[in-house]
DNA sequence: TTTTTATTGACCATGCTGGTCGAAGTATGA
DNA sequence: TCATACTTCGACCAGCATGGTCAATAAAAA
């Protein structure tokens, strides 16, 4: 039952949960195995089974779990306030690099449950899952002030061009850094990069 | 031997190719089934290994035909004397529909060799792979007349944006259309809205 | 008819799967 | 000290899918 788990130790919980989510983020839910599981979480195979009845249950626990760290993590930071559409993406963004610096993991194993063709969920998750997309998008669009982006075109293009630009820029990024492990000093200095691109595109794209 | 399966009937080799090519192409070499790729060709399974020594063998030589393909479209249809940057990016645009629309599976399984974390083939083909990679992407930016861009940016700075914004666009396009069963008439209009898409890029991004 | 070639699919050893369970270890309490 | 209860382990299970083989057959050629 999952009331052993939760009065467990902090750490070995720690442990365990970490393995799961990382192998749930690398395989999808048939491929991935409960044998890599304890291995990792250095547990013994019956001690996963007594805490989580099934494979199943186990991974229901953990969407349930990310949810809660998102929802939480999203109501609480989200600058919902702040009017510039460009400013916002500088927050938002900020808030994705803490999240993933603090669960590396993440970020993919939701990337994965939303991935799963035949859901694995049952409807309540599901619907919880579509609600934080849904309101991500919405936050991140609502209440923008428009009057700053230039009138030759519709407010949502410049948006939307905006976005892409923000998300290439990202992308290239992570290409660039991938497999280097990066030192706290450089981390500052890749942001100052970043604020003066998104200069560039108020240059672009306010009046 | 190979020989064999070279001197087949034509429409059997296209059943046996085309299965592999789809079965690689949705999943990694590990996961990939020899028994569902027999069973989508309609060939036993003993065929398969009398044409193609081992799994292996079968992939190595789908991978050097994929690059032959790919080598020999790149080679006649891209147009590297077109200096517009952005007549250039759609007239790539155009060739990777054509190919899509030709062979609806090769563009999805070069995409899963790339992700390959251990290349499972041999040096010879990677470079291959590599230089088509490194060709891509010097015939689209290399010769382009940079003075049509406004100069208030560093003109490979406005070719990124250029790309990502485009990239972009695609992807929404892919994702709205996803699942859909597009007509043959409405394509033509997708492709006019992109052009008038092309169009906003030149008004933002040109002198 | 005989010989050669093309083709099949049942079969094999192997390896991994989710899940079980008896036993051994540890803590608690009398 | 002994007995009871709770943890923890990992060998083990049946099931399934894997890449690959090969004896048997069908088709074609001689």
């Amino acid at each position: 039952m999952v009331k052993a788990f939760e009065t467990l130790d902090e750490s070995k919980k720690k442990r365990i949960i970490d393995a799961a989510i990382h192998e749930f983020s690398e395989h999808p839910y048939e491929q991935a195995s409960t044998n890599r599981i304890v291995k990792e979480a250095r547990i013994g195979k019956g001690m996963l089974f007594h805490y989580f009845e099934t494979k199943q249950a186990l991974y229901e626990y953990l969407v349930d779990r990310a949810l809660r760290v998102m929802e939480e993590l999203y109501v609480h930071y989200i600058d919902v306030s702040e009017p510039d559409f460009i400013e916002r993406m500088k927050g938002s963004a900020k808030l994705k690099m803490d999240v993933y610096r603090l669960h590396p993991d993440l970020f993919n194993f939701i990337g994965q449950v939303v991935l799963e063709k035949e859901s694995k969920i049952p409807k309540a998750l599901a619907e919880r899952l579509e609600k934080m997309q849904q309101d991500g998008m919405t936050s991140l669009f609502k209440g923008v002030d428009l009057s700053k982006f230039r009138d030759d075109l519709p407010a949502d293009e410049v948006m939307k061009l905006i976005s892409w630009s923000i998300e290439g820029y990202g992308n290239e990024l992570v290409a660039k850094l991938d497999g280097q492990t990066f030192v706290e000093l450089e981390v500052d200095s890749y942001w100052d990069d970043f604020y003066a691109f998104l200069d560039v595109l108020k240059r672009i794209y306010y009046k």
